[in-house]
DNA sequence: TAAGGTAGCCATACGTTGTAAGGTACGGCA
DNA sequence: TGCCGTACCTTACAACGTATGGCTACCTTA
């Protein structure tokens, strides 16, 4: 038993059934030994989920390829390899987003966005509003607002379709637009929107905006 | 004592002593009755956290005004006015974030913000994905990467500029980053770097790119 | 007026969670 | 041989959400 061994299972029980099902009792019966042996491994819960988050960043920098092009191309695509890792594990943008402070193994992967940037002329203020504006995207997701990720049950399309039908007089605009929209949306891939498309038209509103902003 | 009352206490709550301390007994303590007795007025605790983010969401609708200008000035002042209803309640977009669903009640208020999209010359498409580029915005604050204000407890920038010194040799980019910024930043108001005026700056980012996209 | 129902509150208790405390077996080393 | 640290276990506890059932006070209605 390592700890290695205990965060493997972990990110196996996640995968499998969800954050939720990922109890301390449950991952020792998974792993066949009881729940207080895990503590010589683990520092509690928090320290249990903290390495998952640092399991899933190590992911992340494993799937680094020759990214070439400019500042953008590169970018671009280190988050879209980035995304890959996120559609694998649906519980890692809930995980990410609950934990308390930023893991320090992503500290070498900011630094390399940034340094992508400033090499490519950016100041150093405008780095750091790039990174802010990026939000989460060099993780791989953007912030779901309807059906977040963080419930991991999934919510049927077609209640949504149902309340909306409902309140389609006092709702002219969303109706119309989902309207156009629902049905030609084609499969989402993490929760309901958030399909690749979108992830990569959010991406590409804001390269092309610090691309101008670079000047 | 009613739902309102409760919800009332609820907020005032979390407001002093952070979402972790809202527990059915102590916000049944805090209304002088016993925790039981809340069931009386609520469904649970999960229907308690659905209400709070109701609270919250009429806040915002409560904070309207007289938006004027174009789309881009209109969405500008609607999303500053809900940031200040998120400053006063620093624990509101972690809980909105963990909601299973998307409360009924923001409907009509992403139906006022696609109204004013579409009225301006947008279609359907483009404000289904402006929607989605602005992510969290619309409610005021955005998903915060270092130092998420999920966790309530005020990490130390203190403790941020030693670590970052020590990895200062494998973190030039950073670290050059940090040292040209984290002093001259000015005074964050939710959490570490979500300043205003980072707000600011990637809300007007979108709304150049979507002003073009609109073309 | 008297009977019955119900709304609101409470006491008790159960299952689940994370985890503190202390016990047991074993393998290497003095 | 005696000792001690490592890994695992057993037991137990506090806190959580909440199911169940009982109490009181008020309202309705014949």
């Amino acid at each position: 038993m390592t700890r290695e061994r205990a965060l493997a299972a972990a990110v196996a029980l996640a995968d499998a059934e969800g954050l939720r099902a990922l109890t301390m009792r449950r991952l020792a019966a998974d792993l066949s030994i009881e729940a207080m042996s895990l503590y010589y491994h683990l520092p509690g819960k928090e320290g249990l989920l903290d390495g998952l988050a640092e399991t899933v960043i190590a992911e992340i920098s494993a799937v680094a390829g020759d990214e070439k092009g400019d500042w953008r191309a590169r970018l671009r695509q280190r988050f879209l390899r980035a995304r890959e890792v996120m559609l694998r594990h649906p519980w890692a943008p809930a995980l990410i987003g609950s934990r308390a402070s930023v893991p320090p193994s992503l500290y070498p992967y900011y630094d390399e966005i940034v340094g992508t940037m400033t090499e490519a002329g950016f100041s150093a203020h405008l780095a750091h509003r790039a990174l802010h504006a990026f939000g989460t995207m060099p993780l791989g997701f953007v912030q779901e607002l309807f059906a977040p990720v963080a419930a991991g049950g999934a919510t049927e399309v077609g209640d949504a379709e149902a309340d909306l039908a409902a309140m389609a007089g006092a709702l002219p605009h969303l109706t119309a637009m989902m309207a156009a929209e629902l049905h030609a949306a084609g499969d989402p891939t993490l929760g309901w929107c958030d399909s690749q498309t979108e992830f990569e038209f959010t991406l590409d509103l804001l390269l092309d905006g610090l691309e101008r902003a670079r000047g």
